[in-house]
DNA sequence: TTCAATTTTCAGTAATTCGTGAACTTACAA
DNA sequence: TTGTAAGTTCACGAATTACTGAAAATTGAA
């Protein structure tokens, strides 16, 4: 096959070293890059092709990006093979990873945790285990339904609450000395 | 060694297990798990007794877990061993989990993402390419700016904005209209 | 210094994960 | 139906990662 032109190139393999250190493999990881960054959309063979990889593999590297909803199925008329693209907008794209990993990475673990917090413990140490256990269960359950109200927002609004930073706080000290005043008011 | 008490013992296994995912290995998850609901710091040896593992191997495991920055070394008084306890405050522990999490994982893909930004494509298909990857380095770059100045805020300041979950918006557009208001005032 | 306690390194093995080709299944056009 | 193109599964070897015990290095008390 011809061969990528320099910059997919580059993105491609990036992807497939940075690989490991997301907890995917090289070969799923050039995958991906490759849809991501592609016109149209590819089949199973074209990428087999582009980037050298057994048909076999590429069918399982596409089933494992499917299941992360990395990737849509999709189908060409008058053509019978199965045609995959990248969604395409990049805020859709990080939310659908978030939810995957919440689904996956997440969920589980506050399941285990809630579970720990209505034991009886046992003696001293698994009291102040169950403790600690109740403090990080907080945390993750606080910081994930906000991060699931926030995802329910639109594009633009987020964009917005991200470009102002940490001044978040003064809007937020703002609205406490407005309810303090329309409490006074009340009175 | 004394058998762990049950809640403990759950806990324990279960970051073991979800070690893959989280992409340490399962002694790690397991070391750190141990540490994390101990009530007092613990040496090389309390956690290969614990946890059966050889001591060569929690020797590793424990350089892992200081180069995440997840465990502290401790040395106490009279004894030459060296222990190891996890931060207090799991806000703590959650801000340098991310910030190392974004130093290797985030950081190299961003600077990769700036240098083709800035190459000049050779076909339409790397002008493609290109559109693609500059839309991925807005949405990381904006994210993980976006995350940094929120962990500079007080932990209370951002537990006060996660609780406000999607109302955020409701206080974004009033600070909108105060603004409109503030500029009308001004001519 | 010396010596023993403690920690680290390392080579070898075990376990796991990855990638391939071949066989198998499925779906559709003729 | 039948035949073929497309997709999947699977068993196997290759590559990587995890774990161990033994040896080496380091540390600090005497």
């Amino acid at each position: 096959m011809t061969q990528l032109p320099p910059i997919t190139q580059k993105f491609v393999s990036h992807f497939g070293e940075m690989g490991s250190r997301w907890g995917i493999n090289r070969t799923v990881g050039q995958i991906y890059a490759l849809i991501f960054v592609s016109e149209k959309p590819l089949n199973a063979d074209d990428i087999a092709d582009a980037l050298e990889f057994s048909r076999s593999n590429v069918s399982i590297g596409l089933k494992e990006l499917q299941s992360w909803r990395l990737v849509k199925l999709k189908h060409l008329a008058g053509d019978r093979r199965e045609y995959f693209e990248a969604p395409q907008d990049v805020w859709e794209i990080f939310k659908s990873l978030a939810e995957e990993k919440r689904r996956r990475e997440v969920e589980p673990t506050l399941s285990m945790l809630r579970a720990s917090i209505i034991e009886t413990p046992a003696n001293d140490a698994d009291a102040h285990a169950q403790k600690r256990i109740q403090q990080m269960h907080e945390l993750i359950d606080l910081s994930s339904t906000w991060f699931d109200d926030v995802a329910r927002l639109s594009p633009e609004t987020i964009a917005r609450l991200m470009r102002m930073g940490s001044s978040v706080k003064t809007v937020l000290d703002m609205t406490d000395k407005l309810k303090i005043v329309r409490r006074k008011n009340k009175t």
